[in-house]
DNA sequence: CTGAAAGCGCTTACAG
DNA sequence: CTGAAAGCGCTTACAG
């Protein structure tokens, strides 16, 4: 058997093409008997709807776009976990979109997935300018495609929902925990390119620096190792530090490698922190003292409120943020 | 203006729809001027074609189904960019799942993926039973969708083209190496669960132990952390033990973090190898000396070797075996 | 080179 | 509760 298609099902079950169709997706408008003959049938035959047929017939997808930077980054990874297993629940297939920097322009892929006709969009960049803001908000006001933003927090409007966690205030408090340290020369190590969460953390690590009255400090470093390795070695050498607080993990890690090859203690001399709580944070030694950022959750809820979005469901709060935690370990004293 | 279609082109156009779709798909069985009337009205409508229509009449879909088993495994996710970036080239959308072990069965997942009438399959899970192989084969038989297994290899047949490294001559020279550094008593590290990758790594190892008349040791336990560093602690208790090779970079990391707790020092009393190239490697201290794995180019061959198979072109060689490397770092003496 | 028409496999009012 | 029929938006022989 190649592909069975409804008309088979129907004439081995001897009833119509709508009942079939009916049976399947509207189980209660078919008498019980009829119902079970025909289920039958279709398990024997191995049908299934031919996707395509359905789709262009009832106009809905059951498929949701996932559009994302680059899946190697740690955080993308897991939270297309969350988004999978929760899309799975709810019958969602996963459409993936990878952004190529700069190659395609996302205009183009953004036109392509309205094409292909999803249901909904989840948008994972966690950079956005204003420009995509507003080509995301064309969209989802001229071909109402429900979307939300999963890890991204667009400052200035509230039209997009989103999902994450309330970077300011973990950047806020990772920065307290270093000054409860005794720490009076704190930096912030964040990126040169530009991550709307990122600016976040910093305005968080401002709001807690100026409480302190110490002075800011803040230090933009790539997220390539080669290259804040060396950026590490040599901007410290003229530069006095006793605390980091890092935007990744990772690059806390290897902040804390240039610190011990220079003979510098953690945290005796320097404190250390981080974002995210990966295997990074766990893997380094010290292990690193970090927000624990619930990357699965963010993914499960945000593709949550997508299908509650697609069913022209209410949504109370636009902007849901999920609880992060401070992991306490011994890249920073603890007293 | 929601969403134009073939109808509206052709009449702004003053063409018959069939003209259309021919400007687009066979351009050159279309008159130059006609040709371009149409593309202009094309592009001053913003009109893209509805991917189900499409799908429906020409029996294509141009998407790929891509199967995975856990997205946050490092492998996974940079394999994903790499096919990404091809399937892009070749104008194909990627449909993504992610098993979740054991919850749904992957024959139902395998279901939902005929159905969809994708043109393709990649699957990158590295853990393939009998069972499961076997209805890969009949998806790739009775339903005739071209099929690639990435990163993953399949020992007894041939009938499904892969794309991965030697895993084998890999376990050798890595092994062998450490052998060079003088070790007598190397244990593999591997893991509990058993994946095909693993497997030959593991027949590697045991291929250069056997040479070398030594005595071969394997262990076997998890990727977890939180595990696994409770079992070096204790197996390695009373075992002598002078080289390390571990199945997975974080493994390995994990390996020198209870070794340096335990005052061993690394590489003077232990060589330690992994398996990867990951980012883990190169934030540990020591650097992790390792099997450089493209994982990158494997996934973008997959996907390209996909492409010629659903193109019906001739495959030479049905498994292909993408170079590997040995990258020498500091866990090991390297003479 | 172009158009009219059939058909892809479904869903969904509309009757009955 | 069930069936006949229109329609979703395309592609593709077939004529011309």
């Amino acid at each position: 058997m190649s592909k069975a298609t409804i008309y088979d099902v129907a004439g081995a079950a001897r009833v119509s093409l709508a009942t079939v169709s009916r049976a399947i997706n509207n189980p209660e408008k078919v008498k019980p008997e009829t119902r079970e003959r025909v289920l039958r049938v279709i398990e024997e035959l191995g049908y299934k709807p031919n996707a395509f047929a359905k789709g262009l017939a009832s106009r809905k997808s059951t498929t949701v776009a996932v559009i994302v930077p680059d899946m190697s980054r740690a955080s993308i990874a897991e939270m297309m976990n969350g988004i999978a297993d929760i899309a799975r629940v709810y019958k969602y297939a996963i459409l993936l979109y990878i952004l190529d920097h700069e190659e395609t322009p996302e205009e183009d892929i953004l036109k392509e997935i309205v094409a292909a006709q999803v249901d909904g969009i989840l948008y994972l960049n966690d950079e956005i300018t204003e420009k995509q803001y507003d080509f995301l908000l064309k969209i989802k006001n001229e071909y109402q495609i429900p979307l939300v933003l999963t890890n991204t927090i667009y400052p200035g409007s509230d039209e997009i929902p989103s999902v994450s966690i309330d970077y300011e205030k973990a950047g806020y408090e990772i920065t307290k925990k270093l000054i409860e340290d005794g720490r009076h020369n704190i930096y912030m190590v964040s990126t040169v390119r530009k991550y709307m969460v990122n600016d976040l953390k910093e305005a968080g690590y401002l709001r807690a620096i100026s409480e302190a009255n110490l002075t800011p400090r803040i230090m933009r470093t790539s997220g390539r190792i080669s290259i804040n390795t060396e950026h590490f070695n040599e901007y410290f050498k003229d530069h006095k530090v006793d605390g980091i607080v890092a935007v990744r993990d990772s690059i806390a890690v290897s902040f804390m490698n240039v610190a011990r090859e220079n003979h510098v203690k953690i945290p005796e001399d320097i404190s250390v922190a981080g974002f995210q709580n990966t295997k990074y944070a766990l893997l380094a030694r010290p292990q690193l003292t970090c927000v624990d950022v619930p990357i699965y959750d963010i993914g499960a809820v945000g593709m949550r409120l997508l299908t509650k979005l697609m069913n022209q469901e209410d949504i109370t709060e636009p902007r849901v943020k999920l609880d992060h935690s401070l992991v306490l370990r011994d890249s920073t004293i603890n007293t």
